[in-house]
Parts: structure tokens; sequence; C-alpha cells
DNA sequence: GACGCAATGTTATAACATAACACCGTTAAG
DNA sequence: CTTAACGGTGTTATGTTATAACATTGCGTC
């Protein structure tokens, strides 16, 4: 079992972080859309830009509220759930599965899926590339027999700035 | 479905699938519970069945109808909520929080979280136990400085059987 | 300006999950 | 034997997440 040598790159590490803000986050994620023919409107503009406000996995009916708040915009679910289905389309956004709630992403020009540490505690979550995962469930999935289209990699926990207080 | 003829036994391959037909599946879980003076009562049985026999990743109000049909027993949400709750306590079963959908847990006695592949067009799932995936998700757990108290790995594709017709 | 099309709005409901409290059978203390 | 405590289940109601189906709007094209 040969494991690629590469070791993880948070897609929060100090380069990431510093030089992105939300609205710069929100820039890319205009000018990626605009290249890709895509088309990245207002309303799903609002909802990206939301998800980067937040700052941790948000859920659709919270989305909902705060468009209203935020942008004096009433919607129903099922507009801000297109919203957020053109947004997985895009790769700008991926959906917490063990929490049902939603979270933009740092990479969308990447293909693959990555992980998410969640904390139990704060609920911020830490999204994470690591090709030595890719690399194993793609072995796993060789063995079995499996044709991979989508992978969902989740970690609880607790995360280093509530680990001090009371762990979970 | 053959019946159990010895004692039940825990299955030494840490990567048997389904080669133990569920009575013995059953067995297994009640000789667990009473080496661990949990109560694996009727009902509790009973939705441990059902999600045996079902062979797929099985939602809490299909359980609600599979025991009406099956048991006669008919029972509200919260009744089968909190079977399924003590099952996954016990580690016999596990949430596909992908699916909204709980499967039964072929090594109950183990105590790490397990991966799952789970075939999008017929539905069935395949649990699998890889310790490189612990590894790998241990040592990025510890670079983010994250105390990690669950794993959720779900690859959703396309199984060997569903392959060569119609892929996904 | 009428058509075609994509996006959004609206209404209703499906699907998943839990809160709060009632009841019931077993167990252990008195 | 009675009763109190407790765990398990039943019941009612409701909360939360998600989608089906259809109407309307806006915008570019001819």
């Amino acid at each position: 079992m040969e494991l690629p040598s590469t070791r993880p790159q948070p897609c929060t590490d100090p380069n990431c972080r510093r030089q992105h803000a939300p609205a710069e986050r929100v820039a890319l994620a205009v000018s990626l859309c605009a290249a890709r023919g895509s088309k990245l409107t207002t309303l799903r503009r609002q909802v990206l830009e939301l998800l980067w406000e937040s700052g941790r996995p948000t859920g659709a009916y919270a989305l909902i509220d705060a468009l209203e708040l935020r942008y004096s915009r009433r919607v129903g679910p099922p507009t801000v759930y297109r919203a957020l289905e053109f947004l997985m389309t895009e790769r700008l956004v991926s959906k917490i599965e063990s929490r049902n709630a939603y979270v933009p992403r740092t990479h969308p020009e990447r293909q693959q899926d990555c992980l998410f540490f969640i904390c139990s505690i704060c609920g911020a979550s830490t999204e994470l590339e690591d090709p030595r995962v890719v690399q194993v469930l793609a072995e796993d999935a060789a063995a079995l027999g499996y044709r991979v289209a989508r992978r969902v990699v989740e970690v609880e926990g607790a995360c280093p700035s509530c680990l001090p207080a009371g762990a979970a």
C-alpha cells in the first residue's frame, strides 16, 4: 500500500485566509462563473455571501431568515434550495450531511470532494483536502468493484479553540 | 435463510460483508447485549431484524411501516427513533447521514466508526473497515488540533452489480 | 411585440425528527 | 404487600428539512 506523500493542505492555511475575505471569496466566485459561462445571479450570490459571512455550516431555513434580514428579500424554501443546488453544482458550496447544513468551498476550482472537520461545541467547520484520503478510498472502491461518484467525509469533534474549555 | 446451528460467534474477518444470515446477526446482537447488560427488548430486536432483512439503508418511517407489516406492531415515530438511538449506542446500527437512513453494523463489538459504500442505483450499502482511513484522519485532526469524536465516511457510487447496466 | 427559455415565486405537502407528557410493567425498599 | 422509582413504550403535537407542481417574471431573439 503506497500512499501519496503529499501532506494535507488546509484550505484555511495562512496564505489563503489572509488574502481572502468573504467579499473576495465572492468576487472569485463571480469571475469563476463568468469564465464557466454559468449564471451567478443576485440571489445566488447573496446566498453565497451569507454562507461566507456565517462562518459555520448554515441550514437552508437559516439562510431564508438571513436573506430577509440582510437583503430584505423574502423567499420560500424552493428558491433557496435551488440556489444551493446551483452553488453545489458549481462547487462553490458543499453540504455537510451530518448537519443538514451548507458551507462555502474555499477552492471551487478543484474537482475533488473534500473533508470537513466540524466542531460540535462552537459549530465551526474546517475544510481540508487530503489526497491520501482520496487515494485510500479509491483503493477500497477498487477492491469492492465500486465506481466512486461522491465522497462524504465529515469528522466531528472539538476544535482547538474549544478544547481548552469543556472538551467533547 | 439458514438457522444458526451453533452459539453465535463474532466473525474474525474485518471486512466480511454479507456472509451471515440475518437471524445469525440478531443472535449475535442478543448475546452481545446480554454480555453488556444492555436490554435488547422485543421492539429493539425487531427493528434490528428488519434492518438486517432489508439489505439496504432504511429510513425510520419505512421501519415503522415494516414493523406493522411484519409484526403487526403499530408504533409512532418517537418509538422507532428511540429504538434506533439504543441500537446506535450499542453500535449495532449506524446512520447513513447522506441518506437519512439506518444500517445494521456487521461488527458491533468494535469501537471504530466504519466506512460505507452506497450504490446510488440499487441503494445497497457495503460496510468496510479501513485502519488507513482512521489513521489519515487522525493525522489530519492532529495537524488541525482537533479532537475526533466521530467519523462519517460515506462513498456514493455504483456497485459492481449495477455497473454493467447504467453507470452513475 | 411575441416567442422561448431560464430563474424565481407560490402553494402545498412530503420526509425526517423530537418535545412533552402519559402509561405500564418490573424492581427494590420499606 | 404496598409503594416509590425507573426504564421502556405509547400518544399527541409539533418542529425541521426538503421537494413537487405549477405560476409568473424577466430577458434576449427574431
